[in-house]
DNA sequence: TATATTAAGTTGCTTTAAAAGACCCATTAT
DNA sequence: ATAATGGGTCTTTTAAAGCAACTTAATATA
């Protein structure tokens, strides 16, 4: 299919998914997280098309996603590893197994738990925070322009606020029930 | 193309994906958590051609993720608005926003600020927590087979530890690195 | 009241990404 | 020396995404 890419949108998110928004790549982020390096295993693991996960591979790897590193120095034969940036990602991850917990099997139906290792308890569920740990409804949190927004961006989510000094936001656009 | 659905795979990852992972379903949820409710304004703030547009509402109503109702009672014109389900995912999409900022943008040349309307001050960062509190660095996570694995999960994941009464794990599988 | 405009899709055609599987070449094992 | 395996590429189908034109009902305007 033809299909647009978001790298225009000034919008985080649609970059986030021009990087990992493409079938397959997420499960692959997972089943690295899981310990998986090798092409052949992502391949059996996963039961993606090869030419696919080739593809996949690649893209993960010029997005700095992956470091693919020879077996032994020399070699021509290469594993593929998280780097930082695809660790982060993991957090996302989680959240998502944690929204299919909830939503699509019961939690007393998941396929597996993840837990602390420290202690041997399950973890927490990823929760939007204020700084001070409160726990935030989606109501209590509203949008405003960032350092990088622009004309269009302050024009829909700023409502300035004279103040002295710097400028400042009011709250327009919070969640909608 | 052809295209291969994730919903056979044992795995809420997969689950979750095979609902949300499409090509623009993603920016349809955060375009609604921003207010928008018509088949028109998605469409143009989204730019999504308006076939696909109706494919992926009628595919989120389908999944409980929108509701359709009408704008007015026994009016034909309808409104979508998030439900439960779909309001529960903005915990994602917001993950996916930070990680965005973090990797893509700058933190300082990101377009949306997200505050805490409380306070005004910005929201914490998602991460991975225990019960306690304690963010977790995913080398502290583990995984074990959960209350719905199958023989193949418990298989991969599970290494059992003989205990007084009720089956233990002991953690195989964490983050490698 | 007649006419124009808008909202919310639907239909049909085109383009291209993904699936499936055959094929290939270098390395490792026998 | 020969076979098997790992890590891919190539070719062919097919279905999803894009685009534009059309439809139908509800509103707005003259």
């Amino acid at each position: 299919m033809k299909r647009v890419t978001f790298d225009h949108m000034r919008c985080s998110l649609a970059q986030a998914l021009d990087v990992i928004g493409e079938w397959w790549t997420l499960l692959i982020i997972r089943e690295a997280y899981f310990g998986t390096r090798r092409f052949s295993d992502f391949q059996s693991e996963l039961g993606i098309a090869r030419n696919v996960l080739a593809d996949r591979l690649d893209r993960l790897v010029a997005n700095g996603l992956l470091r693919k590193e020879p077996v032994a120095p020399g070699a021509r034969r290469a594993h593929y590893r998280l780097t930082e940036k695809g660790r982060d990602l993991v957090t996302v991850v989680i959240a998502l197994v944690q929204w299919g917990d909830r939503w699509v099997y019961g939690e007393d139906e998941r396929p597996v738990s993840l837990i602390d290792r420290t202690t041997g308890e399950e973890i927490d569920e990823v929760r939007v925070r204020a700084r001070d740990g409160r726990a935030l409804d989606l109501r209590d949190i509203g949008l405003v322009p960032g350092p990088g927004a622009d004309a269009a961006t302050r024009d829909r989510f700023g409502e300035t606020v004279a103040e002295s000094g710097a400028v400042r936001w009011r709250v327009r656009r919070h969640m909608a029930a």
